[in-house]
DNA sequence: AGTTTCGGCGCC
DNA sequence: AAAGGGCGCCGAAACT
């Protein structure tokens, strides 16, 4: 990812004219600001610009995208400043270009204003951005100032391409925001009606659901509804079973007629309110399903979507996302990304020769350490990785350790300081921020478990009040936090640094990427450059292990499949 | 009546 | 047998 070509910033001025001005490699301005009336031609007949500077990707591409104008690389000024601040662990500060540059000359640095939610059926893709604009003199100002806090970081190198890629990913979103996923609404009403039945007049439960209904409540003996666990529990203890909940794996062993319907009832009520027949109409226009992606929505660097739940498209469902004719999806899926991240930021010896092999990496654990039995492995792994605390998992743990002890001492430290309140990073320098506590004794509340304060009503509650995207007040949930926080992030580093690598080889293609979920990628192609795609997705992943992580012996492989239809991939 | 939280479950 | 990370979404319940 060398900068090494020409680079211009932008802003788009209140009159729908924009301002311009060429960077030197310094990342100085190299001549003056000029303004143009055009923000899609001054982009387009500019096509030796490589980079461009700008306050906001969300508020800048949609626009150009909207006229058929992409660009190679930007620069997103708001995102390097969250990052930017992150590292410097002053994450609660606000991080809008207005702000920095008030921080920079000792001015008025404005609140970040809140963010709007997603609303169905929104016209445009991506909310609009509500910062305040500045004049590209003042961005280029702060621009100027963040290369300064890029050197002063623990790897400036790292932390140039932490920046570079998270805005690679943003294109790649914004991109993906205006292809969307193309959705056969045919095919979802056939699924619906298949599974749930017919939709009875004036909104309420299909049939299916109905009849699932009726007979829970018939072998409860009494007219229970199921979708309200109260009632459930309380129908339970009626018929003398005590539960604490209506969970799934809390019920599903239970001895009663009741249970079989109940579960099954749960399954299509959550089809049927997440993705039934309102979902379809409220998401899916002219064919395609647009989720709204949005680069670096966690504090782990994973992508999030602003509506319709698209990371969370059930298996079954899948079956309505289908090529458009003649077209093909690839969809390839990250093999045991986690664990093969892990290695390469431990540098445990005997997990980076185990990742250093395209082979299931579950199963050479299992030979190494639990004699055979890949599912123990990959349980000892994930507990490793999320820091799983009691039953079999600490077992396994503890026969992980003797064989991986740098990868597991890599996580645990991980833990330590996030328990004791330190900076904890991602390789490429994302830093997870530090509990905040509102109250004063954050200190003697270390390594104390959360029960014990849990109990001392709203007072405690209110004292306890944490960043955002902390999980809990617990100081081992921290540690957990923590813990999962480096290789989560940092296997998001490494799927930006992926995506832009892909992104680069569709872009002289007609072959689109439609759709991402943390370890997978979907890209829409004609039929003709289905393989010539699934060879770029093998190289953007040994080119993105090799640019995060650098030297590694370290692989990550992909399984690809070539389909018509999403739910035949694997 | 409108807004926030909770319970449950989908995905990784 | 039981509980560990990250999310979003929905309706109902619990509030103001």
């Amino acid at each position: 990812m060398a900068d090494t070509a020409e680079r211009w910033a932008l802003a788009p001025a209140e009159d729908g004219g924009v301002e311009i001005a060429p960077l030197g490699p310094d990342g100085l301005p190299a001549g003056p600001v000029r303004r143009e009336g055009d923000l899609g031609a001054a982009v387009r007949d500019r096509p030796e610009v490589t980079r461009w500077v700008w306050r906001s990707t969300a508020e800048v591409y949609p626009r150009l995208l909207a006229t058929g104008v992409r660009v190679e690389r930007c620069y997103d000024i708001e995102d390097a400043e969250t990052l930017l601040l992150g590292h410097e662990g002053r994450l609660g500060e606000p991080r809008s270009a207005a702000a920095a540059l008030g921080r920079l000359r000792g001015g008025p640095v404005p609140p970040d204003p809140p963010q709007r939610a997603a609303e169905p059926g929104a016209q445009s893709p991506l909310f609009e951005p509500q910062s305040v604009r500045l004049p590209l003199a003042d961005l280029l100002e702060v621009y100027a100032d963040q290369q300064r806090r890029h050197d002063a970081t623990a790897h400036p190198d790292r932390m140039r391409l932490l920046t570079a890629a998270e805005s690679a990913g943003m294109l790649v979103a914004a991109e993906m925001n205006a292809a969307g996923l193309p959705w056969r609404a045919d095919v979802h009403r056939e699924l619906l009606h298949e599974l749930l039945g017919e939709r009875y007049a004036g909104g309420g439960e299909p049939r299916r659901l109905a009849e699932l209904a009726d007979e829970v409540s018939a072998a409860f003996g009494r007219r229970v509804r199921p979708d309200l666990p109260a009632d459930v529990v309380k129908a339970f203890a009626q018929a003398g079973i005590k539960v604490r909940s209506t969970r799934r794996w809390e019920i599903e062993s239970l001895d009663h007629a009741a249970v079989k319907p109940l579960v099954e009832y749960k399954k299509l009520y959550r089809i049927w309110v997440a993705h039934g027949w309102s979902w379809l109409q409220d998401w899916v226009r002219d064919g395609r399903f647009r989720p709204e992606f949005l680069a670096g929505g966690t504090v782990t660097g994973r992508w999030v979507t602003n509506g319709g739940g698209g990371l969370q498209i059930p298996k079954v469902i899948r079956r309505a996302v289908v090529a458009d004719p003649g077209w093909r999806l690839v969809v390839a899926d990250a093999d045991q990304m986690e664990p093969r991240v892990l290695a390469a930021i431990s540098r445990d010896p005997g997990l980076m020769e185990v990742a250093g092999r395209e082979s299931d990496l579950y199963q050479s654990v299992s030979e190494r350490a639990f004699s055979g039995d890949r599912e123990q492995a990959k349980l000892a792994v994930l507990g490793a990785v999320y820091g799983q605390t009691s039953g079999d998992g600490l077992k396994n743990l503890a026969a992980l350790r003797r064989r991986f002890p740098k990868a597991v001492a890599y996580v645990d430290e991980a833990a330590r300081a996030g328990e004791e309140g330190r900076l904890v990073r991602t390789w490429l320098g994302r830093t997870c921020p530090p509990a905040v506590r509102t109250g004063d004794d954050s200190v003697e509340e270390a390594g104390i478990p959360l029960s014990e304060d849990e109990g001392s009503g709203p007072a405690s509650a209110e004292a306890q009040e944490w960043v955002p995207g902390y999980a809990s007040s617990n100081s081992r949930a921290r540690g957990r936090f923590a813990r999962n926080f480096v290789v989560q992030g940092s296997a998001a580093d490494w799927t930006l640094l992926l995506l832009a690598a892909l992104r680069r080889t569709c872009a002289g293609m007609a072959a689109e990427l439609v759709f991402f979920q943390h370890d997978e990628v979907i890209v829409h192609c004609p039929e003709a450059e289905a393989e010539t795609v699934v060879a770029a997705i093998r190289e953007a992943a040994e080119l993105a292990g090799r640019l995060t992580f650098g030297e590694t012996p370290v692989r990550f492989p992909f399984s690809t499949a070539v389909v018509e239809c999403y739910a035949d991939a694997k």
